[in-house]
DNA sequence: ATAATAAATGTAAAAAATACATTTATTATA
DNA sequence: TATAATAAATGTATTTTTTACATTTATTAT
C-alpha cells in the first residue's frame, strides 16, 4: 500500500449521518477522533471502504462497530469527492444516512465506544466537510419525510401520538395541530393501538400504538403519499 | 499508473443516465462502445474520473463531450459499487441524471459522436449494470417529478399545455384529464402564456408558454408541493 | 375531595381534487 | 365558400382533504 503516494490515487471512504431521536430532539452520532490525522476532533462515523466491500458492505460493517446495531434504516444521501476535501488522501466519501432508536442500550453501548448524541440545533465544527454532509442529510430527511414514514424509525417500537407528533414536529421545525395530527396519522391506517399506556408524559397516560410494516408496504405499491 | 493491478486499487467512474423527451416519448442516450472492453456493446455515456477532478467536474466534462451542452440539469442518482460489478477494473460507479432538451442541433451533434436516443420503453443489454442504473434513474425522476418542476428540463423553451400533459403522462405512465390537468398546472402560476401558437399538433394550434423560473425559485423557498 | 396535567375528542369552513361533455379555432377539401 | 375534420380550450358539480379552533377526560398528587 505504502508504494503508493496517497495523493496519486482514490481512496473511497464511507461516512454515517446517523440519526437518533430522545427527548423530544433529533440527534446527530459523533466520536472523538482517537488517531491523528484529527485527533481529538469530532468527526462523523466513517472509514475507508476496504477494496474487498461494496460501499454499503462498509456502512453496515461500520454501523455495527460504532453502535452494535445491524438491520438499520439506512439510505445513501450523496458522493462529496472535491479533490481538496481530504488535505491526506484524495478520497471520495460515499455518505450514508442512518435512522436509529435510542434505548438505554444503545447509550451505553455507543458510549462504551467512545461516541456521542448531539443535539442537531447547534452542531460545533466536524472534521473536513462533514458539517456540510449533516446539512445535506438533515435537508433530505425533511424531504423524505414528506413521502416515507421514516418518522417510525427513530421511536421505539411502541410509542405514542404525542411522541410521534414532536417528532414531526422536530423534523419540519413547526408546531403541529394535536386534533389534525392524529386525524390524519389514523387516516393513513398505518399505526395499531395497543392495550396499553405509557404514563411517563402525563397523568392521564397516553395510549401506545405499533407501526403496520405490512399495510404500509401494500399501500406504497399503490404511490402513497405521507405528507403530515 | 500501470505498476498498480488494475483490481488493487479503486478506480471511481462516473455515468450519466441521459433523458430527453422526443415525439412524445421518453429517451434515453447511448452509445456503442468504439473500443475494448465491450467493444460494440450498448453503454451510458460515461468515463473514469480523473484524479485531479471531482464526479461533478467529471460529469460535467463528459457530458460536454457526448452532447455539446453545458448548463444541463444533472443531479446525482447515486453509486454503484458491487466488488465484481466491472470483471477489469475494481471500480465504483458514481451515476447522474440529467435531462436535456433534443431539438435538431443536439440531434446531429449526438449523432456526430456516435451516440443515440433510445425509447425507455424496451432498453435492450446494456454493459455491466447500467441497466439496474436506467431502471433506478426512471424510478427517481418518477419521484421527484411530484415535488420539482422537472418536466419543464425536458421541453423546447416554448412549449403547449398538450405537450406538457404527454410529457407527464410518460412520466407517470398514465392518462391525464386534459381540464383538470390544464387547472392544475395553471393554479401554480408558473408558466407564462406567449402570443404564438404552435400549429403543428392542430389546425387550430395550441398556444405556447414559457416557465416562469424566477416566480418558481420564490415559491420554492415556502415548501411548495408539485404534484400534478 | 380537589387541583393539576397532558391526552383525547368534533365540527364547520375552506381548499383541492376529481369526474365528466361541449364548444372553438383553424385548415383542408368538396 | 360551405363543410368536414382535428385537436385545443373551457366549466361545473361532487367528493375529498385540509384547516382552524376549545372543551372534556383520565389519572395522579396533594
Amino acid at each position: 500500500m505504502d508504494l503508493y503516494d496517497k495523493k496519486d490515487k482514490f481512496y473511497v471512504a464511507v461516512d454515517c449521518i446517523i440519526f437518533g431521536f430522545d427527548k423530544g430532539k433529533i440527534k446527530l452520532l459523533v466520536f472523538n477522533r482517537k488517531i491523528d490525522p484529527y485527533k481529538g476532533a469530532l468527526s462523523l462515523v466513517g472509514s475507508f471502504v476496504r477494496i474487498g466491500e461494496s460501499v454499503s458492505e462498509a456502512s453496515i460493517r461500520i454501523l455495527k462497530e460504532f453502535t452494535g446495531l445491524e438491520n438499520v434504516y439506512m439510505k445513501e444521501l450523496s458522493t462529496y469527492s472535491s479533490v481538496d476535501r481530504d488535505p491526506g488522501y484524495r478520497c471520495i466519501s460515499v455518505t450514508q444516512y442512518a435512522l436509529i432508536r435510542i434505548d438505554d442500550k444503545i447509550k451505553m453501548l455507543i458510549e462504551e465506544r467512545g461516541a456521542k448524541w448531539l443535539d442537531i440545533t447547534g452542531i460545533p465544527k466536524l472534521i473536513l466537510d462533514h458539517n456540510e454532509m449533516v446539512v445535506d442529510a438533515l435537508e433530505r430527511i425533511q424531504k423524505i419525510a414528506r413521502y416515507e414514514p421514516i418518522g417510525f424509525e427513530l421511536l421505539p417500537k411502541k410509542f405514542t401520538i404525542p411522541q410521534l407528533q414532536t417528532l414531526y414536529e422536530a423534523i419540519y421545525r413547526r408546531k403541529l395541530d394535536p386534533r389534525n395530527f392524529r386525524k390524519k396519522i389514523l387516516s393513513l391506517d398505518v399505526i395499531i393501538k395497543l392495550h396499553e399506556k405509557d404514563k411517563t408524559g402525563s397523568k392521564k397516560g397516553a395510549f401506545l400504538y405499533k407501526f403496520d410494516y405490512k399495510k404500509y408496504t401494500k399501500l406504497q405499491e399503490w404511490g402513497y403519499n405521507f405528507e403530515i
